[in-house]
RNA sequence: GGGAUUGUAGUUCAAUUGGUCAGAGCACCGCCCUGUCAAGGCGGAAGCUGCGGGUUCGAGUCCCGUCAGUCCCGCCA
C-alpha cells in the first residue's frame, strides 16, 4: 500500500521496475526544470527526481509515499556519499501521508540547537541519523547483551516495578496508594533484594535489563530518575567468579561494538581500592593515563620547607617532558588553585639531570638520592607536588588533568579494571560508623573480623568495573549469613529488631537455607556512552529527562486533578 | 541547598571602552534556473535582546533582583 521497497534496497535489479517507497524529504532541490528529492527511511537515502512540479509541492519531513520507475544514474552523476548513489526514482506520483509544520530546527544541524528545544521535540531529533543510530546502537547492544546472558546459563526474570520503599540508599520515587490510604508503593532503586531473594529461591543465575528508579540529581553521565543496569547474580560463587563472568561479558561486548578500539585482555587488572587511591588519588582510575602518584612526604620531613615539612606530599613524575614550557606550568599552577590548592610546585630536568624549578632549593641534598628513587626521576622528567589536607585526591584530579594535557590518553583503548576490598564501614562528619557502600555485602573475615577488628579496618567483597575512569559497576558478595548481617548491621548502629523489621523480606529469606551468592550490575547507559564516544548520557536514552527532572516533551512531572488526588488520599498543601 | 556559566529573529551566532548596533549564515516565503546531492542566483518577511527594576542624556552592553538551560559540589547504600 505504501511501499514495496525500502531506499536502501533498491539494485540493478529493479532498475527499470516501477516500485514504491516512503519516508521522510529530506530536502529538495528545485532547478526549475528538474527537481530533486532526497527521500529518508529507515534504511537511508534515495533521491527522487521529476521532471514537473510533483516534488514542489510538500514541505519538508512530511512523510510521503512515492511511485515511479527506478533508473541508473549517468556516470557523472553518481553521488558516492550515499548508499544508493547510483540509482534514482523517477516520479510519477506522490501522497503526503503526514504533512510536516514548520520546523523548529534543521534535522541535519540539530546537534548545534540548545537541548532544551531538541528534548522537547526528541522526535525530530531523533530523526538525525547520528542520533538516531546511537538509539539503534542501543538496541544492538541490549540484543548482545540478551543473548550473552541467554549462553551463560543466566535467566532473565522480571521483578517488580512497584514494591515498598527501602530505608536505606537513594531517595525513592513513592506511588501512592488508592486502596491503603496513607500508604505507598517505591520504585526500585535496584531490584537489590529481590534478586538475592531469588538465589534463595534457587534459580541459580538471575539476570535483568532492570529499570532502576533514584530521585537524585543528576551529572552529565547519571540520569535524573530512572537508568538502566545489566543486573545479574548467581549462587554457591565466590569473588572470583563474579569478576570472571563480567569480564567476559565485557569484554566481548566491547569487542563486538568497539569499533576496534583496544579492549583489555582478560583477565582484567584486579586493583585495591587503597592501591587505587594511592597509586591514582581516585577509586576509578583511568589507566589510559600512565601517570602514577607516588608519596614523598619523607623526603621533606625536616627539611624546614614549611608547606611540605611534616605534610603529606603527593609527586607525578612525567617522563620526556622536555616540550614543558612555562606557560603549561603556569596553566597546570592555574588549574591546581582551582580545585583548591595553594599551588602547584614542580622540578625540571635536562637531558643531563640537571634540575631547576621553585622547588629544587627546597630538597634537602641528603634525601636527593632518596628523592631520585621514589620519583623516577630520569632526564627531561618533570615531577610536580602536591601538599594539602587531601593531598591524595587532589593528586588523583592533577594526574587526570596532566595526562589530558599531555595526550597520555589513548582515545583509541577500552581500559577495564577491578577495583575491589572496598572498606566495610567509615566514619561519618559525626564520628559515627557507618556503611561504606552496599550493607549486604559480606566483610572479608566474616564473623572474626566484626568481632575482633576495628570497624575502619575491615574489608568487604565488594568490587567496581571501572573502564576508561567511568564506573561502569559495582557489585559484592553478599552477606548470606543471618548471624553475620545482624552483627554488621550491629557495628552501624542498627538493632536485630531494626534490622528484623527495615529488611523484613531479606531477613527473613536468608533464615531459610540461603546459598553463596554475588553478583554486579553494570549501567546500561554509560556501556552505551563509552562505546558511542557520548559525552552526555541524554544522546543515549531514546526519551530523556533534562538535567532537572522534567520530561519537557510529555510535561512531566505534571499537575493532576482534583479526583485523582482524592483517590490517593492526598492533598497538596499552600 | 550551594557554586560556575549561558540567555539577542524559527535556529546558530555577531554587535570595540555604554554612543546608527538590531546584523549575518541556515531555515521560511516569492521569483529565476534541466543534473543537483549542504544546489545556485535575485528579492522578501521575521527580534520589547529571557523577564522586572535601577544607573545614565543614552543600556543588548553596567548594577540589583528574578526565571530558565547546562556543568560542578552536596547527594547518588
Amino acid at each position: 500500500m505504501y511501499r514495496n521497497c525500502k531506499c536502501t534496497d533498491v539494485n540493478s535489479s529493479l532498475v527499470g521496475k516501477t516500485i514504491k517507497v516512503a519516508g521522510w524529504v529530506s530536502s529538495i532541490r528545485d532547478h526549475g526544470g528538474v527537481t530533486f528529492m532526497d527521500l529518508r527511511d529507515s534504511s537511508g537515502i534515495l533521491q527522487i527526481v521529476s521532471n514537473d512540479d510533483l516534488l514542489n509541492r510538500v514541505s519538508k519531513e512530511s512523510a510521503v509515499s512515492i511511485s515511479g520507475k527506478l533508473r541508473l544514474r549517468e556516470k557523472e552523476m553518481i553521488n558516492k556519499k550515499i548508499k544508493t548513489g547510483e540509482f534514482e526514482l523517477y516520479a510519477d506520483s506522490i501522497s503526503v501521508l503526514g504533512k510536516c509544520a514548520p520546523l523548529p530546527f534543521e534535522i541535519d544541524e540539530s546537534d548545534g540547537v540548545k537541548e532544551e528545544l531538541r528534548l522537547k521535540y526528541r522526535f525530530l531529533d531523533l530523526r538525525n541519523e547520528k542520533n538516531k543510530s546511537i538509539i539503534n546502537l542501543r538496541t544492538e547492544i541490549l540484543h548482545f547483551l540478551r543473548n550473552k546472558m541467554y549462553d551463560l546459563g543466566f535467566k532473565e526474570i522480571h521483578t517488580p516495578i512497584l514494591s515498598a520503599s527501602s530505608p536505606e540508599g537513594a531517595r525513592d520515587y513513592l506511588v501512592p496508594s488508592r486502596k491503603y490510604k496513607g500508604k505507598f508503593y517505591a520504585l526500585p532503586q535496584a531490584p537489590q533484594i529481590f534478586k538475592q531473594i531469588l538465589m534463595i529461591s534457587g534459580f541459580d543465575r538471575y539476570y535483568q535489563i532492570a529499570p532502576c528508579f533514584r530521585d537524585e540529581d543528576s551529572r552529565a553521565d547519571r540520569s535524573p530518575g530512572e537508568f538502566y543496569q545489566l543486573d545479574f547474580e548467581m549462587s554457591f560463587v565466590e569473588q572470583e567468579d563474579v569478576l570472571s563472568v563480567g569480564e567476559q561479558i565485557l569484554y566481548d561486548l566491547f569487542k563486538a561494538f568497539g569499533n576496534g578500539k583496544k579492549v583489555t585482555n582478560i583477565p582484567f587488572p584486579r586493583i585495591s581500592y587503597r592501591e587505587s587511591m594511592e597509586k591514582y588519588g581516585t577509586d576509578k582510575p583511568d589507566l589510559r593515563n600512565p601517570l602514577v602518584i607516588v608519596d614523598l612526604s619523607s623526603v621533606f620531613l625536616g627539611s624546614g620547607f614549611a608547606p611540605f615539612d611534616g605534610k603529606i606530599v603527593k609527586g607525578i613524575t612525567v617522563h620526556n617532558a622536555s616540550g614543558c614550557a612555562r606557560k603549561f606550568f603556569d596553566k597546570m599552577t592555574d588549574f591546581a588553585k582551582e580545585i583548591g590548592l595553594q599551588g602547584l610546585g614542580y622540578i625540571k630536568y635536562d637531558e643531563n639531570m640537571n634540575p631547576s624549578g621553585p622547588i629544587n632549593k627546597f630538597i634537602p641534598e641528603i634525601k636527593r638520592n632518596e628523592f631520585n628513587k621514589l620519583a623516577d626521576v630520569r632526564s627531561n622528567s618533570v615531577v610536580f607536588f602536591i601538599s594539602s589536607e587531601s593531598a591524595q585526591i587532589h593528586a588523583g584530579e592533577i594526574r587526570n588533568r596532566l595526562g589530558r594535557e599531555l595526550g597520555l590518553i589513548d582515545e583509541n583503548e577500552f581500559f577495564f579494571c577491578y577495583v575491589t576490598d572496598f572498606n566495610m564501614y567509615e566514619s561519618d562528619e559525626n564520628g559515627n560508623i557507618v556503611f561504606t557502600h552496599n550493607p549486604f555485602s559480606i566483610p572479608q573475615g566474616g564473623m572474626d573480623d566484626l568481632i575482633n577488628k576495628n570497624p575502619l579496618d575491615i574489608l568487604a567483597y565488594q568490587y567496581d568495573i571501572v573502564c576508561n575512569g567511568i564506573e561502569l559497576s559495582s557489585g559484592a558478595v553478599r552477606n548470606h549469613d543471618p548471624e553475620i548481617l545482624l552483627k554488621a548491621f550491629e557495628i552501624a548502629g542498627y538493632s536485630k529488631e531494626e534490622v528484623v523489621s527495615k529488611f523484613s523480606s531479606l531477613y527473613n529469606a536468608l533464615c531459610y537455607g540461603a546459598p553463596p551468592h554475588a553478583g554486579m550490575a553494570p549501567g546500561i547507559e554509560r556501556m552505551i556512552m563509552l562505546l558511542s564516544g557520548s559525552s552526555s548520557i541524554r544522546e543515549v536514552i531514546p526519551f530523556p529527562m533534562n538535567s532537572n527532572a522534567q520530561d519537557l516533551m510529555m510535561g512531566a512531572p505534571n499537575s493532576v486533578s482534583e479526583e485523582q488526588l482524592r483517590e490517593v488520599h492526598i492533598r497538596i498543601r499552600g
